[in-house]
DNA sequence: AGGATAAATGGACTATAGTCCGTTTGTGTG
DNA sequence: CACACAAACGGACTATAGTCCATTTATCCT
């Protein structure tokens, strides 16, 4: 009930400029080109300050990406149908493969970036309980009687950043799409 | 054409010395508390030695899984049905997750290290490659015109050991076996 | 046996994620 | 304005995976 302390102003000049900087020098030298040292260095701030305010490589991703996924997670909560309420479950369930599928393909390297920066890191992440409650939902109602929530984690899995990856780099994007949008309709 | 060089008697030697002392210490410590300077110490060997015989961690977890691994791939190969070969393609599908899973909930610590010791191991592993191409050879069959190859991998994805060590830690391990199966034979 | 050769060894070295804590700085208060 | 205090800072420190190469050693050939 306390009201939120306002964030310092030091504090949220060194975010912008992390931010920036880790954006730089991920379009620069690619994700997996560039380690944290090289984030705080050229965003010239410590390398305590950084992994205070970010927690970790994961956390550092998860910030980049945070208004992206934000999008999409709009365009579920209150966007048109399909994507958005208003469709049949089965329908909405496709919708969002679509539409996650088109995120992570944007974003792979980032993505990926933050669920394998820990082991185990991908089910920590904020996003990943919403995409999953999501699926959840919509199993429960397209399949009444099943086991939604493990079952939801199931049908995400073929969706992790390093599975795509993987896919990616054998098939390309149109085959490796196709694929795992076969097996989470059928 | 040339003769395949006998391992040398040190090697053997050393070889044999390190995998016992992996095995002891990650039973007493469990698989995620050893590093791999304490395999080399516990093994009295040096590091250069551990890392030249087995990679990396990764390698190492191979090594150990080796005899577990190859009897599930000759039961493939040549043992009964509906495993082994003279079941329907169907049939053989689903008995192969079964006994996978198995096999994973078996070791699924030491199946973790093998798949998540750096990005993108689980997918150069010789026994996924071998996994793979089962699972898309019964694909091929069982749903004629299908994309078998990149299915294939979409189906073994919710089998990774990071996604199953989730799964049972937050469900157990029969609603994550029964939520993986419906999954997989869907 | 003895020497040539290639394989194996081991420990110092590098790279990198993440922690710790003494010091600095912003902010709200008298 | 000055002061107190919590928040933030930054860089030294630790832990660990993996590399490198000068030295040692097994094996093969004569």
């Amino acid at each position: 009930m306390g009201e939120p302390p306002r964030e310092r102003a030091d504090a949220a000049r060194n975010r912008t400029k992390v931010l920036a900087a880790a954006a730089r020098l991920f379009r620069e030298r690619g994700v997996d080109g560039v380690s944290m040292d090289a984030v705080a260095a050229e965003a010239g701030v410590g390398k305590g300050t950084l992994f205070r305010r970010f927690g970790d490589r994961s956390g550092l991703a998860v910030a980049l990406l945070d208004e992206r996924e934000r999008e999409l997670q709009e365009a579920i909560l209150a966007g048109p149908a399909p994507l958005g309420p208003g469709a049949r479950a089965a329908e909405r369930l496709t919708a969002f493969v679509e539409a996650y599928l088109d995120y992570l393909l944007a974003h792979l390297d980032l993505v990926r970036m933050s669920e394998t920066a820990s082991p185990g890191a991908r089910y920590r992440i904020g996003a990943y309980r919403f995409w999953h409650r999501h699926v959840a939902i919509l199993l429960a109602e397209a399949r009444p009687g099943c086991d939604a929530d493990p079952l939801a984690h199931a049908l995400l899995a073929p969706l992790a950043a390093e599975h795509m990856t993987a896919l990616v780099a054998e098939y390309g994007p149109a085959r490796a799409r196709k694929a795992v949008r076969a097996l989470v309709t059928g």
